[in-house]
DNA sequence: GTGGTCTAGACCACA
DNA sequence: GTGGTCTAGACCACT
């Protein structure tokens, strides 16, 4: 079982207008495409973590069952949950964030008109 | 007398599980940095709107409300609403989008660990 | 907006001894899945519901989110919860219910060194 | 001196989510079913068996003790744990298997309000 | 009115 | 110890 940090309130950067368990789910899953959460890892139960993270454990459970749906993270009754051994989910997670990014700048270029290369240079435009 | 704008339900793609408003407000924000929606264009009233797209008047009015604090719309009590004519406002606008689209693409970039470059040679593999 | 009868404690079988929210997924999925409950029809709110059969509202809502990820039924913010008017949806979940039963029938037979049919016979045998 | 059956990890097919020791019995239960685990043969010691399956004693100790209820095995005190000898049970067993195999798909069947041979032919349709 | 999120706290089964 | 379910009740955004 290996060895698992606690997290911190540092570790996530919450906006309070937005639903505190979506942005756990966005920033684990960040952290676990970015291999800083490496396969197999025992991530804090989920007691531990509302604790350290001052949420109600229902909201981190919430959290942990939308990363297992994702086939991120897997439970093990009574003994807790891990980031998943399964490389290629960490694969196809990582690949849909870089899809779902690419494509969100394509739908806007093309919903104002412009080609991806002028919606590039508008945006670094100065002034 | 200036062009009027009627919409009709195909002018929208709706996903009902985010606000409508906010899709409204999305979606004729690009066809106004589009020039779809050319400076000077009447929209439709609220009470018109509502009718046709078959939504309820606070959605129409909220819709409204937030494209007016874009300044993208004015509101002429009595005689109806109207893209703006301030061109300056409209560009504003264009490049806000720009800027956001980008900006989104490095955050998501920086957040699992790749460069731009890396992103988006991710996101074209095949398979 | 089609009318919608209410929930009665009588439309649902409930063994306490397993997750309420899984018995009503399961049972009103197969309502749709027997036409029962037609497409596009509305579910009672998640209130209603909660009062009508007694028990806590996250448990229904808990429900109506299973039932909504499973595409059988959609919700529109504000309005309420419409068994989806997507057939295709609704067919491929029959389809999978029966898969699934055929599938266990298999597996038991299998396990037991068995073919379905001696599998069957026995079932049958008096005494 | 009675044969003797080991474990290994890769005589269970386990899935994490649920009860380890349920399917446990499951499997076991089969085997004896399938007369691949032979009256009379003697199952490992719980401890020895926690060791070569990776699991909690307790786990396994529950095993035991739902097959023993089960009348499929009986623990002669420091003797050890051996599969019973009355071949009644065994038969029992085999058909409350089947019957309940064939009694869940029925209840699918009904309660999709299919008869048995449309479910059946259902689940064997293509696409 | 609708659904959605969050909290606080109880209770349970599993390992 | 672990996660999972359920309750009661507050508060919010959207229509």
């Amino acid at each position: 079982m290996p060895p698992i940090r606690t997290w911190t309130m540092d570790d996530f950067r919450l906006d309070p207008s937005r639903p505190l368990y979506e942005q756990f789910v966005e920033q684990i899953r960040a952290m676990i495409a970015k291999g800083e959460l490496e396969p197999g890892t025992r991530l804090p139960s989920v007691r531990e973590t509302a604790a350290s993270l001052r949420v109600n454990p229902t909201t981190v459970m919430k959290t942990y069952q939308e990363l297992e749906r994702l086939s991120l993270i897997v439970t093990y009754r009574g003994q807790g949950t891990f980031v998943t051994e399964e490389e290629e989910a960490i694969r196809r997670s990582r690949k849909e964030l870089a899809v779902a990014a690419v494509r969100q700048m394509e739908e806007t270029a093309k919903s104002i008109g412009l080609t991806l290369e002028q919606l590039w240079a508008l945006a670094r435009e100065k002034e």
